[in-house]
DNA sequence: GATGCGTCAAGAGCAGTGCTCTCATTTCCG
DNA sequence: CGGAAATGAGAGCACTGCTCTTGACGCATC
């Protein structure tokens, strides 16, 4: 069966909408994302857009979904181009803050402060989860725990990152924290007057980092 | 001269409106907050509030620099509380936490994603510098280097932690972001099915930071 | 091949927003 | 006391999300 010509127009549509509000996301921010302004660019009366979109919110968590596999995607590709475990990490580190410096409205739209009235559905979850996965694979993978005990409480939920050692499990974690911690300062200017050189500043965080989860 | 009707009620009515905001604020967040409707409840037509505040962003504004003061208010009532170094840090954290947590709204207004087509203007810079300054303060008086060489790039603005060894510069702006990034993702949601423990978890956090910038 | 179902775009309309302008009233100060 | 400044009210503009109705079109079935 081909897809039909109504079938194939929707899906050109669709796609149409939602690169439009991906433009205007990024020229203007979350906020400032307007159905009727999809509309006109997109060619068509407001009104039409509902075929497509059930409403603003539903737009938002498209672009959402898209937005965590972008960056996603390119930290499991910073991943897979190899080298030593230390250089994977910070490679994967790297990925995300350029990527989020690259769309820095996307990024404060996942990482950012919630959209008020928005709760997150359940099929973000999934995609959210990526760069977490990735970081957590490294560690299980080459961290090395040095043979001891946790000294960590433990207060991660059971499971959460398999095959990583119980005593790295806590430091993985304040790890994955101090990574977006870091992007978001830089992205919305609290390193501004502080931090000069960005790049190196970042670099050595990663390091400090790739530390703590016994990278090396 | 007594200040006058006239500037008493004006005293007032400002009072009343930035009181209206930020209790919207708190309600329903910043993207929600409407000029019109603070009006409304304080009893006067929207055009009229327009002699007290110059836009919404202004008005954004007042609530941005009252928030950054509010929590560098407590983060100095902890710090001032006394106790060995560590225990100080950890008030400090504490304090950063609970307040975030009782005033999630004024916390992403300030530290969430900014407002799109909304740039912090200059007189907020000093409010927003309060709490890092706490947490220098105790590195630089307590905060012991090793007597080591800083192992760390010279990246950051001269002059900026004034008292604080070369070598633990970089490693309180570590601790800074990690208090933020921390934060953050609690409130808004990050370590949903992740952290079990949010309590402890952030006490583990915040004691790995003190390690860190040399305190004990 | 004609027909009727379901999808689609368009338009009008509702309630809300930020902001500006005008106008009348009130308070202050010389 | 009278003019100047400050204040509040109202109307109005251009915009928003969203709903409902109306008319046209593609398409599978009879």
């Amino acid at each position: 069966m081909p897809p039909g010509v109504r079938a194939r127009a929707r899906a050109e549509t669709t796609r149409a909408i939602l690169d439009e509000a991906r433009r205007q996301l990024a020229e203007q921010g979350a906020a400032a994302l307007s159905l009727r302004s999809v509309a006109r660019e997109v060619g068509m009366v407001s009104s039409a857009v509902y075929r497509y979109v059930a409403s603003r919110d539903e737009l938002l968590t498209r672009l959402i979904v898209e937005a965590y596999d972008a960056v996603g995607e390119r930290a499991e590709a910073a991943r897979d181009a190899g080298g030593p475990p230390r250089e994977q990490w910070r490679a994967v580190w790297r990925a995300v803050r350029d990527w989020a410096r690259e769309h820095p409205a996307e990024y404060a739209l996942i990482y950012g402060s919630p959209v008020p009235g928005y709760a997150a559905p359940a099929e973000t979850i999934p995609a959210a989860g990526r760069v977490g996965l990735v970081l957590a694979g490294i560690v299980g993978e080459h961290g090395d725990a040095g043979g001891q005990e946790s000294p960590w409480p433990d207060v991660l939920r059971a499971d959460l990152l398999p095959g990583v050692p119980p005593a790295l499990a806590v430091p993985a974690i304040m790890a994955w924290t101090q990574l977006y911690g870091t992007v978001g300062f830089e992205l919305f200017g609290q390193y501004e007057n502080v931090v000069d050189d960005r790049d190196a500043y970042f670099d050595a965080v990663a390091d400090a980092a790739a530390t703590s989860v016994g990278l090396d």
